[in-house]
DNA sequence: TCTGGGGTCCTAGGACCC
DNA sequence: TCTGGGGTCCTAGGACCC
């Protein structure tokens, strides 16, 4: 039989922040998105106090004062190296894994041989230990069951007296009775299956089925008829049938996406063009490193839904004549994009670019170019040796180092650049920013 | 005053073809 | 008077994930 085993960081963000400031241990802390817009980690604590996931900062801010809240600026390039190095741990758990995001990582175990629980708590206690990060491990013959005893494990340890207490941390369904499974299943909600949102769990409750155990029980071909084919298979693997499939290597992006909300409304077309410049230049610097070159460019800017002002918001498809990887290129379209859709009199909230109709770089549609000089053919071998210079150079001395003249010189004036009042140090990926320890 | 960002998959329905 | 049947492709939108 196959077993599958699922490991995740507990509050992953605010463990990351709490390695390099113990000080923060058993306090309320959340991690807020870009802009300190809202809370995207939260600690136990922070979750006692009340704060719910997604919960705008303002709204919360008060709690600082009254409960000792602790709110961090998003520190994406700590919790990216974190995640490095705990997936790297993990790898050595069984033969084949699959990063699933920033926090999480299955992996294959079947055939392995000896205690898998044991070796769980072992893996947990290393990671623990070496990087800093406390686990949540589940296990169980597919991966949305792996999910729910990872569920189990991190409920278990969270909320004593939920669940048995020998399950906490580690859960391995595979190793239990079937009895005891079937009761496990009963006393969890519907919604926390992977793969039931909101909008179907609320339409399964409304047919009766309120716990996991009672989701289990359905005849997966109603079930596809009554919803999709995505429900029935999270059905089947619920009863113990693979129906998802590890991914052991991540397969290139069918998209690519650079979007951000400003730090301020923005009105001026300029403003928006340097921002939907320096957001077309971070995605094509993302579709080179993927080997990839892009057909279409999507620009969108929109208001703030959240405001009373009038709303505007339009996005539109730029085709490219010839598919491209080269900044030049794909500015030029989001560009020509954002003039077709902008309109002066809103105070706009957010903007982006989307890149879409992906390929491998190597697939070349032959033409009749008539153009002679080598050194301005855009995707010529000129051009493709100019993008990895420059890349090279960004990567090297940071981003931004090299860029496009409409990006804008002036950082000062930048309107629209995104908040970020208290972003921790780069612990571990800036020499500058490097902890020091005094005896 | 202040509300994130980046993805994937599936389905229904329209356009179009013979 | 009476107006088919079968198929593909594309797109928008819904739902989900972290």
């Amino acid at each position: 039989m196959a077993v599958v085993a699922l490991v995740d960081g507990n509050n992953f963000y605010v463990s990351c922040e709490r390695v390099f400031r113990p000080s923060l241990n058993g306090q309320p802390v959340i991690v807020l998105s870009n802009n300190d817009g809202c809370a995207i980690a939260r600690s136990n604590e922070a979750r006692a106090c009340g704060v719910k996931m997604g919960q705008p900062w303002f709204q919360v801010k008060h709690l600082t004062e009254t409960h000792g809240l602790v709110a961090l600026s998003a520190n994406f390039e700590l919790y990216a190296d974190m995640s490095e190095r705990m997936a790297s741990l993990i790898a050595g758990f069984g033969p084949v894994q699959e990063i699933y995001s920033i926090d999480e990582s299955f992996v294959d175990l079947t055939g392995v041989r000896g205690d898998l629980t044991e070796r769980g708590r072992k893996l947990r206690a290393r990671i623990l230990q070496w990087v800093g990060i406390p686990c949540g491990i589940g296990i169980g013959p597919t991966k949305t069951l792996a999910k729910l005893a990872n569920h189990i494990a991190k409920t278990a340890e969270r909320k004593p007296g939920r669940y048995p207490p020998e399950l906490a941390q580690v859960c391995n369904l595979a190793a239990l009775p079937q009895a005891q499974v079937k009761s496990l299943m009963a006393h969890t909600e519907v919604g926390e299956v992977w793969g039931i949102g909101a909008r179907i769990a609320a339409q399964l409750k409304a047919e009766g089925v309120h716990d996991v155990g009672a989701l289990a029980a359905l005849d997966p071909a109603s079930v596809r008829r009554r919803w999709s084919v995505t429900v029935e298979r999270t059905v089947r693997e619920l009863q113990g049938t693979a129906c998802i499939e590890l991914e052991q290597v991540a397969p290139d992006k069918q998209e690519i996406a650079t979007t951000r909300s400003f730090g301020h409304a923005v009105t001026e077309l300029n403003d928006l063009r340097e921002a939907v410049t320096e957001f077309t230049t971070r995605a094509a610097q993302k579709l080179r490193g993927q080997h990839s070159t892009c057909g279409q460019v999507l620009c969108f800017i929109r208001t703030s839904p959240f405001r009373p002002d009038k709303q505007y918001g339009r996005s539109v498809i730029v085709p490219l004549i010839r598919p491209s990887a080269d900044t030049r290129a794909l500015v030029q379209a989001a560009l020509r994009g954002l003039n077709a859709i902008y309109r002066p009199g809103y105070r706009y909230a957010k903007a982006g670019v989307m890149l879409l109709e992906l390929q491998s770089e190597t697939i070349v549609q032959g033409e009749l170019d008539l153009t002679t000089d080598e050194a301005t053919k855009v995707d010529g071998p000129a051009a493709r040796a100019l993008m990895g210079t420059v890349d090279r150079l960004n990567d090297r001395y940071g981003r931004g180092s090299v860029q496009l003249a409409s990006a804008g010189l002036s950082g000062d004036r930048r309107t629209w650049t995104m908040k970020q009042e208290r972003r921790t140090p780069r612990y571990t990926t800036r020499w500058q920013e490097m902890p020091i320890a005094r005896a």
